[in-house]
DNA sequence: GTGGTCTAGACCACT
DNA sequence: GTGGTCTAGACCACC
């Protein structure tokens, strides 16, 4: 595993596990791995790990079922919200990218044309 | 001046001055600030910054006159072939994290358009 | 180790391993001496004999397996591209002198043949 | 001007006057520069240059006359001696370096044939 | 153990 | 004042 270090590491884990989410790779109401196994995944700590799910939980992506585990929310609507969110900010990254190379919307639009034939 | 950590300073230093030549900030032919003062600039060592110059000239992006300076190239083929490397890569990076969320380049562009309106 | 003070240590350094791997020396696949292993040998900084093992690969002349150590590119054609270029170097230096001295190719020749028996 | 370091400076200056007299820069008999002029061309100090002319007139290549200047010798079997053992010490130097790459002198006079035409 | 990066500080040649 | 080179010593990621 590599971490862009400039951000924390557990937000960076967040992400990771909201892209599976919103890709189907982890289905709404599917457990989540066990803190400790997440842990040995990342190669990082299971206090990291827990406030990972904590956070995830308060932002309505997960929940947790005392002496269960944590798992996917069954919300659907949330679901599609969170990825209308990361492909925002995926686009509003790339046209800011793009502006600072002086390329317009537009001429971004017809780039991604050539390159996706 | 804050560093993406993950990637080499001297990397990040290098897209900075290419982003600058290809929108137009730093015009062909001119002189680039001096290793001292662009270590100062992005308070880095001068050591980072002379290789940051020595790599630009052997891409072709920059030439160094002794005892005068290092220069913009004047090749303004390779510059425009420079953004459109820079652009390709933005791009397929955007087109990878979209596909991660499950969303394909037809997509993509829809979400782009209504982004920019 | 002594060194012809004009041109930088890194680049005589260079040329040492490019010879070595021209003449079979050092044989295409096989592993170069550690960085360090290579400063002690030739007295000089680790840095210094970095530079080196990183420009070779930019020239294509090595690989890199990161945590393995430096390896000789196992391109045939390079190297002979490579033992080409440095007859040329030879052969064209050689002629200059010669001429300096108003002495001609046709004459050069038929002293190395003395010379050579 | 520039000096190889390796090499001591009052022998490289040696050098230079002996191939410009070798090529006939300098024709036997001619005045060689006052030692305040030489020191001045090649940037060095005076006391090397009455060094370099006082080797010079114990190899034979130069003579003085007293309050007149130094001066080329006009034996011109000297002049041609000198000019033969340049170009053996070229030759050798030349055969040792293609060695190096594996050439043979035979490959080496093939070579000097394709590179003069 | 490997190479890769960075800092600090010095000296050099050329303008 | 400019970039180029070198040393010294440190820390990092990967194997």
């Amino acid at each position: 595993m590599e971490f862009h270090s400039a951000l924390p590491i557990y937000l960076q884990v967040m992400s990771f596990i909201k892209r599976d989410i919103v890709n189907g790779t982890l289905k709404p109401g599917e457990k989540l791995p066990s803190v400790r196994d997440t842990a040995i995944q990342y190669a990082i700590n299971p206090n990291t790990v827990s406030r990972v799910y904590r956070e995830l939980e308060m932002e309505g992506v997960s929940y947790t079922k005392r002496g269960m585990g944590t798992f996917v929310t069954e919300d659907e609507n949330k679901i599609s919200q969170m990825r209308a969110e990361m492909a925002k900010d995926l686009v509003s990254g790339f046209l800011e990218g793009m502006g600072q190379l002086g390329i317009t919307a537009k001429e971004a639009i017809e780039l991604i044309r050539q390159s996706s034939g």
